[in-house]
DNA sequence: CCCCGGCTAAACACCG
DNA sequence: GCGGTGTTTAGCCGGG
C-alpha cells in the first residue's frame, strides 16, 4: 500500500510538460562534436552558442519578468507584452525565478510575450554586434594608418637614402592592401552576423547601414554567378533536378567540400515535423510572406539588387512601392534567374504572382537560393577564419577581452564562425547558422535544458521533470532523424529525455543499423549509448520498450539463427500515424501559438523545407514496388529525413519490408487483410516511381492526399 | 465526455 | 531458480 500511493505521487507529479518539452529547440551547437564525452566547455562560442546564450539571455529575462508578474509589480505601461496578461498559476508564482525552466517559461509566457523579451535581448546583442564591429573596424582603420604613416616615414628614408628599395615598399603597399581586405572582410562578417540574426528572426528586419555596405561589398554580379552556379540554368526542372542532386550526395560531405555540394544536405534534414510535407494551401500565402521576407532579409533593403544589372535607373513612378520589395527594382524581377521587366510595381506584383507563385519551381529556387546564401556564409566563416589568423599573426588583438559586459565572447568570432562550418564530423547535419535553418522552437529545448535546467532532476530520478509527452513531439516535432543528428551529442550527455516516443526511437534505432534489425539487446545498447536519459531507470524504459516492441505492429520480431531481432514494418508504422495529422493546419498554428520565439519563420521553413523534401523522396534510387517507400511518399510523419536514409544508408534501399531476406518471420501480429489495404495508396502513387515525376506532379499528389479532407 | 495514443507498471509465460 | 525476452493487461495522462 505504502509503495503504491508513493509511486502513484510520483506519477502525478506536475505533468506539466506537456507540449512544452517537445518544443524544444534547436539545436545545438554540441552537434557535431564527435571527438568525445567533453561537456564542453571551449574557450569559442560559435554562433549557435552564441544563440543559445541569447535565448537564455532571454529566458532569464522573461524569468524576471514572471517575478515581476507574480509579485504584482505590472510594469506601468504601453508594452504589447500586456495586451495579453499572463496568468501566473499559483504554484509558479511561489517558485523562485530560477526554478522556472523555460518549458514552464514558454507556457507561462504567452509567445507575444516571450517575442517581446526575446526582442529586447535581440536588439540589445544586435547592438553589441555593431559595437564590437565598429570596434574592430576602428581597430584596422588605426592599423591601416598606422601602416601608412610608417610607410610614409620609410618612404622618406628611402627617398633620403635613395636606395631604391623597391621591394620593401612593395611590401608595405601589399601589406596595405591586406588591411584594406581585411576592412572588407570584417564589413561582411559583420554584415552576415546581422543576415544570420535576421534570418533566423532574432532581429527584426530592418534595412541598416550594414546591409548596404555589404551589398556594396558582394556585388550583385558575384551573386548572379553563384545562383548561376548552383542551379546551372534558371530553369525550374534544372534547379530542382540541381537541388535534389546536392542534396543527396551530400549527407556525409562536409561544408568545406567545393561549392554546390557545401551548403545542401541540410535543408531537407531540417524540414519538419512529421507529416509536414503538405502545406495547406491557406498556408501557402504566408509561406510565401516567409519567403518574401527571407528574400527581404538576404537582399537588406530596397535598392538591393540582388539580380539586377543595375543598368537602369529607378524610375520615378514607383518610388514607394518599387522601392519597398526586395524583388522588384530597375524596373525589373529581381526573382533568381528571371529579370523580367515590369514596368510598375502592379505589374511586378502582377507578375510576381503569376510567375512565382507559391509552388514547386518556387520553392526549389527559394532551396538553391538558400544554399546559396548558405554557402556564402560558409565562405564568410573561412574568411573569417583567416581574417583571425592574419590578426594573431601581425599580433592584433581581436578585441579586448570583454569589449562589453555580455557574455558573448565575440572576440573569437573568426574561429567560432570556423568551427561551425568546419567541425562537424561524420557527416552530421550541422545546425547551420543560416536562413536554411532558423532556429526551429521546435529544437530549442536541447541547447535551452541544457543551459537552464539540465541536470535539475538529477537530485532524485522520479518523473517530476521526466514524463514528456513524447506523442507531441511525435507528432509535430522535428523529425527524430535530423533532431537526433543535430542533438547527438546533447542527448548522449545531457540527461534529457528525448521528446520522441518509444516507438520512434526504436524504429530509428532499427532503420539505423546497417542490416535494418536488431536484437533486443542492441536496441538497449543504443538507447543507452545516444541517451543519457536511458543510462539510469533501465527497468523502466527497458519494459517500455519491450512494450512498444510487442505492442506494435509495426515491430516485427524475426528469428534469427543467433536468436531473435526485430524489424520494422514501415508500412505498419506509416498506418500507425493518424493521417489527419499531415498538414493540418493546426498544426503549424499549434506551433506557432505554443512557441513565440519567432517561431513564425521557423515554422515555414520547416514547412518549405519539407515541401521540397518531395525532391528527395524522388524515387531514382529506390525500388519501385517498395510499398513502403511509396508509403513514405505521401504519408507524413514524424520521422521525415528516415526517408531520406532509406536511400542513403541502403542503396538497395528494400525498406525494411521483407524480413524474410534474412530469414523466416516466425510470428506476425495478427493484422487481417492489413496487406490489401496498402494497395489504395500504392495505386495512387503507382506511376511515379516509375519515371522522374515532374515536381508539380509530384507535389501534387503529395498534397492532395492529405489536404482532401481538409479543405 | 469519450476516444485514442502514449507511458508506466506489473504480471505472466517461455526459454536457455 | 534466475535472468532475459516477449506478451498482455491495467491505469493514468493529455489531446482531439
Amino acid at each position: 500500500m505504502m509503495v503504491e500511493s508513493a509511486s502513484e505521487t510520483i506519477r502525478t507529479t506536475p505533468s506539466n510538460q506537456n507540449g512544452v518539452s517537445s518544443l524544444s529547440s534547436q539545436s545545438d551547437g554540441g552537434g557535431g562534436r564527435e571527438g568525445g564525452s567533453n561537456g564542453d566547455t571551449n574557450g569559442e562560442i560559435s554562433p549557435v552558442d552564441l544563440l543559445h546564450l541569447q535565448q537564455q539571455q532571454a529566458l532569464q529575462a522573461a524569468r524576471q519578468f514572471l517575478l515581476q508578474q507574480a509579485s504584482g509589480l505590472n510594469s506601468p505601461g504601453s508594452n504589447e507584452v500586456k495586451q495579453s496578461p499572463v496568468q501566473v498559476p499559483v504554484s509558479m508564482a511561489m517558485m523562485s525565478p530560477q526554478m522556472i525552466t523555460p518549458q514552464q517559461m514558454q507556457q507561462i509566457l504567452s509567445p507575444p510575450q516571450l517575442q517581446a523579451l526575446l526582442q529586447q535581448q535581440q536588439a540589445l546583442m544586435l547592438q553589441q554586434l555593431q559595437e564590437y564591429y565598429k570596434k574592430q573596424q576602428e581597430q584596422l582603420h588605426l592599423q591601416l594608418l598606422t601602416q601608412q604613416q610608417q610607410q610614409q616615414q620609410q618612404q622618406q628614408q628611402q627617398q633620403q637614402q635613395q636606395a631604391g628599395k623597391q621591394a620593401a615598399k612593395e611590401q608595405l603597399s601589399s601589406k596595405q592592401l591586406a588591411f584594406q581586405q581585411q576592412l572588407i572582410q570584417m564589413q561582411q562578417l559583420q554584415q552576415q552576423h546581422i543576415l544570420n540574426l535576421q534570418r533566423q528572426g532574432l532581429v527584426p528586419l530592418q534595412p541598416t547601414a550594414a546591409m548596404q555596405s555589404l551589398q556594396q561589398a558582394m556585388c550583385p554580379s558575384d551573386l548572379q554567378q553563384l545562383w548561376k552556379e548552383v542551379s546551372g540554368v534558371p530553369s525550374s526542372e534544372e534547379a530542382l533536378k540541381q537541388a535534389e542532386g546536392l542534396d543527396l550526395s551530400t549527407n556525409s560531405s562536409n561544408s568545406t567540400s567545393a561549392f554546390p555540394k557545401a551548403a545542401s544536405a541540410h535543408i531537407p534534414l531540417h524540414s519538419m515535423p512529421n507529416g509536414q510535407s503538405h502545406t495547406p494551401k491557406r498556408d501557402r500565402a504566408r509561406l510565401f510572406e516567409w519567403i518574401s521576407s527571407f528574400t527581404k532579409a538576404d537582399s537588406g533593403d530596397d535598392h538591393v539588387p540582388l539580380y539586377s544589372k543595375g543598368s537602369q535607373p529607378p524610375s520615378s513612378h514607383h518610388e514607394e512601392h518599387a522601392s519597398s520589395h526586395p524583388l522588384y527594382g530597375h524596373g525589373e524581377c529581381k526573382w533568381p534567374g528571371c529579370e523580367a521587366l515590369c514596368e510598375d510595381m502592379g505589374q511586378f506584383i502582377k507578375h510576381l504572382n503569376n510567375e512565382h507563385a507559391l509552388d514547386d519551381r518556387s520553392t526549389a529556387q527559394c532551396r538553391v537560393q538558400m544554399q546559396v546564401v548558405q554557402q556564402l556564409e560558409i565562405q564568410l566563416a573561412k574568411e573569417s577564419e583567416r581574417l583571425q589568423a592574419m590578426m594573431t599573426h601581425l599580433h592584433m588583438r581581436p578585441s579586448e577581452p570583454k569589449p562589453f559586459n555580455q557574455p558573448l565572447n565575440l572576440a573569437s568570432s573568426g574561429s567560432l564562425l570556423k568551427r561551425d562550418s568546419e567541425a562537424y564530423p561524420e557527416g552530421l547535419p550541422h545546425p547551420p547558422t543560416s536562413a536554411a535553418t532558423p532556429i526551429t522552437p521546435l529544437r530549442q529545448g536541447p541547447s535551452v535544458i541544457s543551459s537552464s535546467s539540465l541536470h535539475t532532476h538529477s537530485h532524485s530520478h522520479t518523473h517530476a521533470v521526466g514524463p514528456i509527452r513524447r506523442r507531441n513531439s511525435d507528432k509535430y516535432c522535428t523529425p527524430i532523424a535530423s533532431e537526433l543528428a543535430q542533438n547527438c551529442e546533447f542527448y548522449k550527455n545531457a540527461d534529457v529525455r528525448p521528446p520522441f516516443t518509444y516507438a520512434s526511437l526504436i524504429r530509428h534505432a532499427i532503420l539505423e543499423s546497417p542490416e535494418r534489425q536488431l536484437t533486443l539487446n542492441e536496441i538497449y545498447n543504443w538507447f543507452t549509448r545516444k541517451f543519457a536519459y536511458f543510462r539510469r531507470n533501465t527497468a523502466t524504459w527497458k519494459n517500455a520498450v519491450r512494450h512498444n516492441l510487442s505492442l506494435h505492429k509495426c515491430f516485427v520480431r524475426v528469428e534469427n539463427v543467433k536468436g531473435a531481432v526485430w524489424t520494422v514494418d514501415e508500412v505498419e508504422y506509416q498506418k500507425r500515424r493518424p493521417p489527419k495529422m499531415t498538414g493540418s493546419p493546426t498544426l503549424v498554428k499549434n506551433m506557432i501559438s505554443g512557441l513565440g520565439f519567432g517561431s513564425l519563420n521557423a515554422s515555414y521553413q520547416a514547412a518549405l523545407a519539407e515541401s521540397s523534401l518531395s525532391l528527395l523522396n524522388s524515387p531514382p534510387l529506390v525500388t519501385p514496388t517498395s510499398a513502403a517507400s511509396l508509403n513514405m511518399l505521401h504519408v507524413g510523419h514524424d520521422d521525415v529525413s528516415s526517408t531520406v536514409e532509406q536511400v542513403n544508408s541502403n542503396g538497395s534501399c528494400s525498406p525494411t519490408l521483407s524480413p524474410q531476406q534474412y530469414s523466416h518471420p516466425v510470428h506476425v501480429k495478427e493484422e487481417p487483410t492489413e496487406l490489401e489495404e496498402d494497395s489504395r495508396p500504392v495505386s495512387l502513387l503507382a506511376g511515379v516511381t516509375h519515371s522522374l515525376p515532374l515536381p508539380s506532379d509530384e507535389r501534387d499528389l503529395e498534397e492532395d492526399l492529405p489536404t482532401e479532407e481538409l479543405e
